[in-house]
DNA sequence: ATGGCTTAGTTCCTAAGA
């Protein structure tokens, strides 16, 4: 089964470019990220008739996060972090399909950096890993899909350089990054491609996808129940080439 | 100057993204 992880940037804007991801991937489940859409004004009917039942966690103009499952309603288990009850940001949901746990997240960017929003970024990590180590207590097969807004290791950037004084690749977002992993998750798109050098998202500004400038933010993080399923990871990067596309490609892992 | 964007909302500018 193919489980992706797509950040639209705008479901309204993007929905025929999703549908016929849908109708051509066939993918079983598909975590979404940057609706940008309030729940009153998201496309639910267009997404059922293309055969996936869904749960949404919107929010007006910015955020909003959702779950998709093929030929099958997805049963929420939560929304939100615990932790801050301050927080109004739509930016996590968390459902099962079948016998899998699914956390769908859309990670703070955090720039400018130092700053309030990188604080809230590096809490809400503080947050999320939180909620992780309670998912692996639970022994069972699941996965946290989305968009972290982390560079994890300096191969997973076009440009050292470029990105130097982005919160993105940041010492303090990468250690809580590690420290995610260090729970006892895998992350797929490493395990598939060791090296590095594979991007996930290309900035629509100064020629970026043109030039192959890219870097890989959306992750897909496997408990140890669901990594020995594990056969494959990928980025359909053919989708970020084509007309009024998002400016992050649908990325992937398959289980067994 | 990342050789100059994209989306949405309070819309003809501003905020946010990464």
């Amino acid at each position: 089964m193919k489980i992706v992880s797509y950040n639209v940037n705008g479901i309204k804007a993007r929905l025929d470019r999703l549908i016929e991801y849908l109708t051509e991937q066939q993918p079983d489940i598909v975590c979404l990220q940057e609706l940008k859409s309030s729940d009153e004004t998201l496309p639910v009917p267009a997404i059922e008739a293309a055969g996936y039942g869904a749960v949404w966690h919107g929010q007006k103009g910015f955020n909003g996060v959702a779950i998709l499952a093929r030929g099958q309603q997805p049963v929420e288990r939560q929304r939100g972090l615990a932790g801050d009850p301050e927080d109004a940001h739509s930016r996590y949901i968390e459902a099962e399909v079948g016998d899998l746990i699914i956390g769908g997240l859309y990670l703070p960017n955090g720039n400018p950096q130092p700053g309030p929003k990188f604080d809230y970024k590096l809490r809400w990590m503080e947050r999320l890993n939180a909620r992780a180590a309670e998912l692996l207590a639970e022994e069972r097969p699941a996965i946290l899909a989305g968009d972290f807004n982390v560079i994890p290791n300096d191969d997973d950037s076009f440009s050292v350089r470029a990105m130097a004084e982005d919160a993105l690749m940041q010492p303090e977002s990468r250690e809580r990054y590690r420290m995610l992993l260090a729970q006892g998750w895998t992350d797929a798109l490493r395990t598939r491609f060791p090296k590095g050098g594979v991007w996930t998202f290309w900035d629509y500004q100064a020629g970026a996808w043109q030039r192959d400038a890219g870097f890989r933010i959306d992750h897909l993080l496997l408990s140890p129940q669901a990594a020995d399923r594990f056969t494959g990871a990928g980025v359909d990067k053919e989708y970020r080439g084509r007309e009024k596309a998002s400016d992050h490609a649908p990325t992937w892992v398959t289980l067994r």
